[in-house]
RNA sequence: GCCGGCUUAGCUCAGCUGGUAGAGCAUCUGAUUUGUAAUCAGAGGGUCGGGGGUUCGAGUCCCUCAGCCGGCACCA
């Protein structure tokens, strides 16, 4: 007999062989069916493994969230045994799961199409229905290896190749199907369920490798059950309607066209919103001990020469020419080494440190074309960017300082907290591992100083310091850095910044690159998918529309608009000949906040009914001109005026 | 950049196996003066992404280039 102790304390004696499962029965019929596996010691274990003596036992249901981790990774499976029985000579490579549902790397010659994801899903329910056993089995190395070759499967022979020496090689049965896995799985297939379906198709390198082979990924959503697939799909569909580029279009916001690819047409709307938002951060940088600068577009090439950026980035920098004169000027893909030029003008003294330099800079990037993505990755784009020359001593200070500007800044815009990595020295960089090892010792306890909650992403930082980024989520899961600080003790050597010290000798200032919203353009984008379109009043690029009900109004329309626009409210007026309802729909859908309906009552009395988005149903607010106004005034402050206020 | 898909009116999209293009909305014109999410009627609008080819004939088939979309890779 042996010994099972469960997660509450209390404890089993079952017989030499039993499984899980066998336990689960044990306990009751009902827990037995909802259980998916179990973790006994601490290591994950399918229900149909017997135990290997006395065992601390935690059966995982279909309640627990890890459970639909081993739908995804079982349905992965499913798939690919669908994939070879319909395609043979396709190899598998690897299948997890992943947030949503799982996918599955195949190698083949020709291209699997959107088309077969019908007769797959077909032969993957046929599988499912089977109810094939998920079988366990210990293989020696060598003949896994062998066999897998023999088989023509090259990638998964690899795979066993690269594991380590000691690791325990298991493939899992499915009927004659078999593959190498870790596991756990389910104790069959027909536990997986049906609330699956294939969704894309996609090319992905081997092993995440450019230079390796593409292969061809088959992606797929699974579910426990048909009521969370339905709503995942219809999540979907929300989130698409909230696509910037969608919303650009319907707000007449910016356009793209292919003779400026990646770059941006910004229209009048959408550059009211634009400036808006620079405007507020021009003030938060200007409360916070920053001086705004400008500098050149196009600057000799030594100088990113020098900083190493020509080496590292060459490929993806605009360069211009001209032909009366010999030398190259690169269009600057970022505006350190021009910030360093402005703090080497004259001499710096200690007392001038820290010195907060930003600049609201344009910058222009070949980036490939396969990632450009609407507002998010473009080729030309501002950075609300910012150079701190500071001393060693003076880095956490400023690094906390950046950090609260940062969260209050996110929280004015309406933002959760963003995600926080931390990441350390690339393989490709410049300077000693010395300076290195100062650099991330210096950011990592400025980041512990300021409570910041992070993750560690190794080996990500930038060429010349390592780096805190900030990540925000777009409407469909897809994550976008724009905050970041990075720690710089190299480019003030290369670019040959000084400043005098207190012992009246020179001494290398440290740069602590950073900006909050990161490109505007992609923040604009974040932003715009974060409210639906629906900006709050202070970022609407039209906030008030004056609406007749007939054109008797027209003359005291006018009369609003004007004393609205005088009190510095965005406003126009729509005195078209159209019902109230024909307006206030179109006007709604242009996700206008404010509809001011006016019809021969306000007129005569001086009144307007104030109509605000998204309070569908909600009865209007009837005010004086004057009320509304001082509302609306209000109501429309900017956060940080609000504050002043 | 790589793999796959897409590109038809200002916008959103139809157009089967090849027989010289269609809807809704928008626009314009007229009528209607209207009380909180689409008033009615009429009209105009397209070298079907560019180039090349097959064919008696190409939006439709083939090649090629470009852009976009979805991933991958990249992201100072």
């Amino acid at each position: 007999m042996i010994k099972v102790t469960l997660p509450d304390g209390s404890a089993r004696e079952l017989p030499q062989g039993a499984t899980p499962l066998d336990l689960a029965n044990d306990i009751s019929k009902s827990l037995a069916k909802a259980s998916m596996f179990a973790k006994v010691n601490g290591e994950e274990w399918d229900l149909t493994r017997p135990f290997e003596g006395d065992s601390e036992v935690a059966l995982i249901t279909r309640k627990d969230d890890e459970a639909l981790e081993i739908v995804r990774h079982d349905t992965a499976h499913v798939l690919a045994q669908a994939v070879q029985d319909l395609f043979p000579g396709t190899q598998v490579t690897i299948g997890p799961a992943v947030e949503d549902g799982f996918y599955y790397d195949f190698a083949r010659e020709e291209a699997f199409s959107t088309e077969d994801f019908e007769a797959i899903e077909k032969r993957m329910r046929e599988i499912i229905d089977a109810d094939l056993p998920f079988e366990r089995e210990v293989w020696d190395r060598n003949d896994a290896i062998a066999k897998f070759e023999e088989m023509g499967e090259a990638y998964k022979a690899e795979l066993i190749r690269d594991l380590p020496e000691d690791e325990t090689i298991t493939i899992y049965r499915q009927g004659e199907w078999f593959d190498l896995c870790r596991g756990p799985h389910l104790p069959s297939t027909g536990k997986i369920g049906k609330a699956f379906k294939l969704m894309k198709l996609a090319g992905a390198y081997w092993r995440g490798d450019h230079r390796n082979a593409q292969l061809q990924r088959i992606y797929g959503t699974a579910w426990l059950d048909d009521k969370q697939l339905k709503a995942h799909l219809h999540r979907l569909e929300e989130a698409e309607k909230r696509d910037h580029r969608r919303l650009g279009k319907q707000m007449e916001l910016f356009h793209f066209q292919e003779e400026a690819q990646g770059q941006v047409f910004w229209h009048p709307a959408g550059w009211t919103l634009y400036r808006s938002v620079e405007n507020y951060m021009r003030r938060r940088l200007e409360e916070n001990g920053y001086v705004e600068i400008k500098t050149p577009q196009l600057m000799d090439r030594k100088f990113w020469e020098a900083s190493g950026h020509w080496d590292k980035y060459r490929e993806n920098m605009f360069i211009s020419s001209i032909d009366q004169e010999e030398k190259i000027l690169a269009v600057k893909p970022m505006n350190c080494p021009c910030h360093v030029q402005v703090f080497n003008q004259g001499q710096k003294s200690y007392r001038d440190l820290p010195l907060r330099m930003a600049e609201f800079g344009s910058c222009h990037r070949y980036e490939p074309s396969g990632s450009l993505h609407g507002l998010m990755r473009v080729r030309g784009f501002v950075q609300d960017d910012a150079h701190i020359f500071c001393t060693v001593d003076q880095i956490t200070d400023e690094v906390t300082a950046f950090c609260e500007l940062l969260k209050s800044v996110y929280e004015d815009f309406g933002f959760e907290e963003p995600r926080i990595k931390f990441s350390d020295r690339p393989d490709m960089r410049v300077g000693s591992d010395e300076v290195w090892d100062k650099a991330e010792a210096a950011l990592k306890a400025a980041a512990e100083a300021s409570g910041l909650d992070y993750e560690y992403n190794p080996g990500d930082g930038a060429f010349y310091g390592p780096k805190l980024d900030f990540v925000v989520k777009d409407a469909i899961g897809r994550e976008w850095q724009t905050g970041t600080i990075q720690c710089d003790f190299n480019l003030p050597e290369r670019l040959d910044a000084a400043y005098i010290g207190e012992d009246a000798d020179k001494h290398r200032p440290v740069m602590l690159h950073r900006a909050i919203l990161g490109s505007l353009e992609r923040f604009l984008g974040v932003l715009l998918e974060n409210y639906a379109g629906k900006l709050p009043l202070w970022l609407a690029p039209r906030q008030v529309i004056v609406a007749t009900i007939t054109s008797d109004a027209d003359s005291y329309a006018e009369e609003v608009r004007s004393a609205m626009a005088d009190a510095g409210i965005r406003v126009e007026t729509d005195l078209r000949n159209e019902k109230i309802n024909y307006k206030v729909r179109e006007h709604s859908v242009g996700k206008v906040p404010v509809i001011a309906v006016v019809g021969r009552k306000e007129a005569e009395e001086g009144k307007v009914a104030l109509r605000f988005l998204g309070e569908q149903g909600k009865t209007q607010e009837i005010m004086s001109l004057d009320d509304a106004i001082a509302l609306l005034g209000e109501r429309a402050l900017a956060p940080d005026l609000k504050r002043l206020a």
